[in-house]
DNA sequence: AGCACGCCGACT
DNA sequence: GTCGGCGTGCTC
């Protein structure tokens, strides 16, 4: 019996960290028995899907324990071979659950077992007869009446969510239409291919972004990883295009990540108008019928070019050709819940699996990248030249100790608003803070009003929110209470600086002048933000004020003016990649100036204008910035000179998370065989211990080599779960954490 | 996670 | 008595 048994090896939505073993469904051809299908099986007292990920002869498992799949779902599979390996290689190096790596890839719809089709619509439009006929006839019908008028209002066409939007009820109308011969419909694809209304407008390329190309397109059809670094402004999407071009004209596909922010429509717009072949974008905002449509369109390889945020990487890509990373080091390619991945990462692991060029893009690469260029690993292109004539901005730093600051602006700072201003240009001004000031403090005890449920104080808002209290670690929120809580006195002030404030001084120093708030409180909901962005184009605002979206990825032409009002804030804060972070947003909103034909002016606010790293930022060396934090961290063991693994438990208890990571480092110790090359550091609660309610706790393995940190993990993690103290936790594996909050 | 089972206190 | 909170076990 066992010489040819067939065991079906699948992954099913469940925390538990292994693969569960099914016999295959009666009367299915092997054949049919492709990794990547999905079968229905009942799990537990639970009717769940599971994706099959292998045929095996063998199973840990006693063979009477196994159950029969019921049956297939798929007739072949939904999952690409390179994404079913792409995938297994995730589970394997985060440790997370099968399960949940294997089930995030998927759109909903597929999660939940529904058919693999590609999703249509209906467009409905009037015939001639529709077109030309009475409406006087329709007297008795004001419904049918409407739907008339609004058509004869969209000769394009209306699908039927979009009249349904304007009437509640419409089915049967439109039925009596349809039998009249007035309307009809087409079925449509789901998909939105993107459109552009100009094609093909050719850039000529500049020196240095011609060797990129060439360079790159010389790599096809191999593993190489490209560094591209080049400033804002040096034409990095230029690059992209040419060489994306090049790519699909060969029937290939490419797929660009870029940044949650970054991913404009102008950016689409730029793709769609400069490529042939179809464009789609992927991101957080579409529908799950969407997601459903580009998935099953790229997997039928009728979509070229895939655009998309973090999770874009799991594009069912057949025939990928290259991946572009843009603003490869921005922290929202990590994960930050749950399954923990590096979007970057995987890019790197998909094109070595794959076989194709990589291109990593940043005028401020992350320092992992910029040491794998360092050794050879990448291979680093730079783009030396900003376009156009523009002068590299002059930089001043203004020493704050010996300033009366208003609004957190400085007499210097002023006058170079002022200045800036009446010569008819645009103000920038930078500020990593939210609301109206971060605290709300008694002027007669001192009391600082924290949050409730976290270790951390309550933010204050005059505008956004109408006189609210909010919590930005958990979204609780309160009215600003009348009196102190402690003292019952009812003098409470603000005291900090939050963009609200500095909107409101800047308002009533410049009345006349246009001036835009720029960040998530001000554009929350679609296009709002690119409504403020075009108005900044038509110059209807003058200053800006605006936290690190401002920084992020979009062209403002005519600002001749960046003032960071704190540099300090971040600089010297507790985590090790605090440093990095505020290093590359400074560089990033200084990219932001005079660009075009003026040249632009930066002042830096600091209480510490000696301080190395500032120094090495203002001189717009990166590769001085990059040599003070490599140093550092080459000092602490911390990556790129040593790889990082973070245990974190959370529980509504004090006690429960540190004893259960005591439990666990106990075992890892115990466990870990190479005590020189992987150390175990804590547990220690988390730098703000309470959020949102829970109580935090953290474990660090540091290791000097990824293979024995690699293994250790795989020795370690399977077994937590049956620790007697994980039942009281809610614990999670962050491999190569971008943070230790 | 999601579900079932069994034990114990408390409440109509 | 029995309702329900929660600790414990199990998922191929
Ligand atoms: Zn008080
Ligand atoms: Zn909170």
């Amino acid at each position: 019996m066992a010489a040819h048994t067939c065991i079906l090896r699948l992954a099913i939505y469940s925390p538990l960290r292994r693969y569960f073993d099914y016999l295959p469904p009666n009367g299915i051809p092997y054949q049919q028995l492709q990794p990547g299908i999905r079968l229905q099986v009942s799990f537990g007292k639970r009717t769940v899907v599971g994706i099959l990920i292998a045929v095996v002869s063998q199973s840990q498992v006693a063979f009477h324990k196994l159950k029969q799949a019921q049956h297939c779902l798929d007739k072949s599979p939904i999952i690409p071979t390179p994404l079913l390996q792409l995938l297994t290689w995730a589970v394997n190096y985060y440790h997370h659950s099968p399960g949940e790596v294997f089930f995030t890839a998927l759109p909903r719809a597929l999660r939940q077992g529904k058919s693999a089709n590609l999703p249509t619509y209906r467009q409905w439009f009037l015939t001639p007869k529709g077109c030309s006929s009475d409406l006087k006839i329709l007297i008795r019908a004001p419904h049918q009446r409407q739907i008339i008028e609004l058509l004869r209002y969209h000769p394009q066409g209306l699908t039927s969510s979009e009249i349904k939007e304007k009437f509640g009820t419409y089915q049967s109308s439109l039925r009596s239409l349809v039998i009249k011969g007035w309307v009809n419909f087409k079925e449509e694809c789901a998909w939105k291919k993107q459109e552009s209304s100009k094609k093909h407008f050719k850039h000529l390329l500049n020196p240095s972004q011609k060797i990129a190309v060439t360079t790159i397109l010389t790599a096809q059809q191999k593993f190489q990883p490209f560094l591209l670094e080049g400033v804002t402004g040096s034409g990095k999407t230029e690059v992209y295009l040419h060489v994306i071009e090049e790519i699909i004209a060969k029937n290939q596909q490419a797929l660009v990540l870029t940044p949650e922010i970054g991913l404009t429509p102008q950016i689409v717009e730029r793709f769609c108008s400069h490529l042939q072949g179809s464009v789609a974008v992927l991101h957080s905002g579409l529908t799950d019928r969407e997601r459903l449509a580009v998935w099953v369109a790229a997997y039928e390889g009728k979509v070229a070019v895939i655009i998309g945020t973090r999770s874009a990487i799991w594009a069912p890509l057949q025939h990928l050709g290259i991946i572009i990373v843009d603003e490869e080091h921005d922290p929202s390619f990590k994960q930050q819940e749950g399954f923990r991945y590096h979007a970057r990462d995987l890019a790197i692991v998909w094109a070595r699996q794959a076989k194709i060029p990589v291109v990593l893009g940043s005028a401020t690469p992350s320092l992992e990248s910029l040491y794998n260029a360092r050794c050879q690993r990448y291979h680093l292109l730079q783009l030396s030249q900003r376009a156009g004539k523009a002068q590299t901005p002059q930089i001043y730093l203004i020493d704050i100790r010996s300033c009366s600051l208003e609004a957190g602006i400085s007499p210097p700072m002023l006058k170079a608003l002022e200045h800036h201003l009446e010569q008819g240009n645009q103000a920038l001004l930078f500020l990593n803070r939210r609301g109206f000031a971060p605290t709300l403090i008694c002027y007669e005890c001192g009391f600082i009003i924290p949050c409730r449920r976290c270790d951390s104080y309550m933010t204050v808002y005059q505008y956004n929110d109408s006189h609210r209290l909010r919590c930005h670690h958990c979204g609780a929120n309160q009215l600003i209470p009348a009196n102190c809580p402690q003292c019952n006195h009812s003098f409470l002030y603000p005291k900090g600086l939050g963009t609200e404030q500095v909107e409101a001084k800047l308002r009533s120093i410049f009345p006349d002048t246009g001036i835009a708030r720029i960040d998530r409180d001000t554009t929350r909901g679609s296009g709002v933000l690119d409504k403020i962005l075009n108005d900044i184009q038509k110059k209807k605002y003058r200053l800006l004020i605006g936290t690190q979206m401002l920084a992020k990825g979009h062209h403002y032409p005519n600002i001749t003016l960046v003032g960071i009002l704190d540099a300090d804030q971040g600089l010297f804060s507790g985590d090790f990649r605090a440093g990095e972070r505020m290093a590359q947003l400074i560089l990033q909103v200084i990219g932001r100036s005079g660009r075009g034909e003026k040249s632009g002016e930066v002042l830096i606010q600091t209480r510490h204008p000696d301080n190395l790293l500032l120094q090495a930022i203002i001189s717009q060396k990166y590769d001085r910035v990059a040599k003070i934090l490599l140093e550092e961290r080459y000092q602490t063991g911390f990556p790129p000179h040593g790889y990082l693994a973070l245990l974190r438990a959370k529980s509504a208890l004090v006690d429960t998370p540190i004893a259960f990571l005591e439990n666990a480092r106990d075992m890892a110790i115990a466990l870990n065989t190479h005590q020189g090359m992987v150390t175990v550091l804590g547990p220690v609660s988390a730098p703000m211990e309470r959020r949102a309610g829970y109580y935090r706790g953290q474990l660090l393995l540091q290791g000097s080599s990824r293979p024995y940190l690699q293994q250790l993990l795989a020795t370690w993690i399977p077994k937590l779960e049956f620790l007697k103290t994980a039942r009281k936790v809610k614990w999670s594996l962050d491999v190569d954490p971008v943070d230790l909050m």
